[in-house]
DNA sequence: CCTACCGATCGGTAGG
DNA sequence: CCTACCGATCGGTAGG
């Protein structure tokens, strides 16, 4: 076996595996070093400060989902069509991602003033796609009367983000599985069931 | 204005208001104390330690949303009844107690294995509430073909838990009517809308 | 609830 | 990437 020296692409993995676990308070450069088989303070040559790493992290969670959002526009179709794909697109990001996606989605509050805007920023950018979606679908009656974009959008992403706290791939539904409940209850719930 | 001494209460409300902010590993117990006007180290006279004050307000937010489940199915009523009952009781539990359902929700992973074993049963016995009034109305026809009462309660209880997350008590949606988007919403995914 | 303190650990730096 | 270290802060205790 023949140990390499890391790069900084292996120390900001191991950050977003330590801070999805444990919570970035909850993780010591030590703890970072320890997971990859050096000291804590010889990751600074690798990265300015422990905060930096928290910010990589979390800002390759919006450029997936940023990423996934225009994937699923591009392949056009109805209001309906379309928010299937957002789903799919959404589940390959959680699935494939899930350390980057749980400290997306737990750790970014922990970002200084700055930084925490630019993700809010990019957040509400993704939310807007789905909810021009709704608003598209709900213009044209194809869902049910008296549906609110905006809420339901909140409520679809609710369900979306909650997938990393439950789903284990190792269990009864599989990835398919899981897309197409994902897909038939938001349906259902937007009235296009 | 008097300044009475703190009792053991003041501190658990405290220390949920601060963990439900900071995150339990970003709130010291100096934090805690400034927060309540004395001293870190004179919030052992009413603790144990620091891990203490977390099992205390995950525990209540397990006794709190146990007794509303509780109270909804006393209500009786047919199951789409019981689940509109169920979900006015989770909001109520939120936003009544905002940072204790956020400590729970969100900090109960950092609690050692025996107390988190404790709250992932309470957590599931919760769950199984839910469960049994979808599969009540699948049982009756009430809901739509195809539906499984254990990915559909995750999806409904997904929602319920972000509430935390997005809303806002000044906002344009007040109490009831978030109820009542919850209750459109849910009860059109179960195929009773 | 404070004074006075403990050993351990924190993020981070200088210099190689 | 390590050695050797810094000042600050951590959870917690003894004694009043």
């Amino acid at each position: 076996m023949v140990t390499t020296r890391n790069t900084r692409a292996d120390v900001v993995e191991a950050a977003g595996r330590l801070f999805a676990r444990r919570g970035y308070h909850g993780t010591s450069m030590r703890d970072l070093g320890k997971e990859l088989g050096l000291l804590g303070s010889s990751l600074y040559s690798h990265v300015e400060s422990k905060q930096d790493l928290l910010v990589e992290v979390v800002e390759e969670g919006a450029r997936l989902f940023g990423a996934s959002a225009e994937r699923a526009l591009a392949l056009g179709g109805t209001p309906r069509e379309r928010l299937q794909a957002l789903i799919a697109g959404h589940v390959d990001v959680v699935l494939d991602n899930l350390d980057v996606a749980r400290t997306f989605l737990n750790e970014a509050r922990m970002l200084d003033a700055g930084h925490r805007r630019r993700i809010l920023e990019a957040r509400d950018r993704y939310e807007r796609v789905f909810r021009r979606v709704l608003a598209e679908g709900a213009g044209e009656g194809s869902f049910r009367p008296g549906l609110d974009p905006k809420t339901t959008t909140i409520f679809i992403l609710s369900v979306l983000n909650a997938i990393e706290r439950w789903y284990d791939p190792e269990g009864r539904l599989d990835r398919a599985a899981l897309v197409d409940e994902l897909s038939a209850f938001a349906l259902a719930a937007v009235g296009s069931g």
